[in-house]
DNA sequence: CGCTAATTTGAGTGACTTCAAGCACAGTGG
DNA sequence: CCACTGTGCTTGAAGTCACTCAAATTAGCG
């Protein structure tokens, strides 16, 4: 974690179409854009530990951060990603309580911390922009409320295969089919919720179907109607 | 489901000490108790069903409600259940999506419906109220990120254990140590994520090593430390 | 410095074990 | 009498363990 040289601007953001404050008024985003610190992380930083008290939520400028939770004896459950656009801690922030995630830099980042007071009070005073931010906790609940349910009722196999569409549905292929966004096997594992033994045997299953091709930990998916019949999705 | 002789009023709701609506000015609450609409409903009545779009959110006034999706096949996951003070249906109207689980009584209830237009206006007028609604949604986003992780690394034994502690928690013992809430062996499975045959035949292990007892459908929480133990929690 | 040597980390495989699901069927009790 | 509970048995999916191999890092040292 280092500081910028070139420390990017509230309204650089908003005019490359992030959401969330599209509804501040220019002072409003003053106060934001002032108030906030912004810092370079590299690849295996911790932004902040399951239990840490927080006082403010980040931004997600550059990169890519992995949320987890650590189980018992240590495993971890991701519970997702978070790249540009996205927001970090501010369900701690906004519940008053403890973080109950770590969250960890996978590919450098940068990343604006906004302090809580200045969330809560653009919660006090704009309405629409409190509007945004509970859709955003919403949709997210919808989402973990899914996953539950997939995870008690569908197989290992029909996981993984929902979990590469659905890294597909946020971080795109490119011309060559490459999912963009590189994990290890053992990543795979933790989000899918299995041993990774099974993810490797899986993906190598998956690819002698033609379903998908390993290169490494680049990852093409190449029958995407077939990955979506397994999911049964 | 149908009308009442006797509308429970905010005003009582409120002096009997449900939560959400502490911040509201008499004229607010005025305005939502003129607006609502008050029904009982039986056991096994549907409030409203997964894909259904609800214009307006429940209060509990009495009974349980559970809310569940349906996976693939049929199979309910049980997410949650609604009792007294809890609210219903407001995920699925701030994050203007259909809803994604459905509502079902199991507990003769009766519900209080409040229209969308006066929960957004409450969100515009009332930041202390947006607060609040928000820290519920965190903090049940927080629930259910524990679940995932809990389902995917714990066994059913691990969390059939945890379930138990879990509905004592919501809904109590009373002082013959009888969990009070009516379940039957298939919605316990539903809960934990498995078959309805592994439940019976883990209650009976428990019951055979005197953490539990067993009488019908009442179950006696005999060994809390025990339990709480074998959730390793 | 440069160039091995040593260590670590991740990917992959095979053998074995076990947990829990599924099926069939027998009670039971509201 | 039908939905719910309970039991025995079988099977399969997936976890665990023990290992190899390759690549990437780090250390060592002339």
């Amino acid at each position: 974690m280092k500081n910028l040289q070139h420390v990017p601007t509230c309204e650089e953001c908003l005019a490359n179409g992030h959401e969330l404050f599209k509804d501040l008024t220019p002072e409003e985003l003053e106060i934001v854009n002032n108030g906030k610190g912004c810092s370079l992380y590299k690849r295996g930083n911790i932004i902040y530990h399951e239990g840490n008290r927080i006082n403010g939520f980040y931004c997600v400028n550059r990169g890519i951060i992995k949320i987890y939770k650590t189980g018992i004896d240590g495993k971890e459950q991701i519970i997702r990603f978070a790249k540009w656009g996205d927001i970090i801690g501010f369900r701690s922030v906004l519940s008053k309580e403890l973080a109950c995630t770590t969250a960890k830099v996978i590919d450098d980042a940068i990343l604006c911390f906004i302090p809580s007071e200045n969330l809560f009070s653009l919660v006090k005073n704009n309405p629409a922009f409190s509007i945004r931010l509970m859709q955003l906790t919403c949709r997210e609940l919808g989402e973990s409320n899914n996953f539950i349910t997939d995870i008690a009722q569908k197989t290992v196999r029909e996981r993984l295969a929902e979990i590469l569409l659905l890294l597909m549905e946020n971080f795109n292929l490119d011309d060559d089919k490459v999912l963009q966004i590189s994990l290890t096997r053992e990543e795979l594992a933790n989000m899918v919720g299995t041993a990774t033994e099974s993810v490797i045997r899986l993906l190598s299953e998956f690819k002698s179907d033609r379903l998908i091709d390993l290169h490494g930990r680049k990852i093409s998916l190449l029958d995407i109607p077939g990955l979506k019949k397994i999911a049964s999705f």
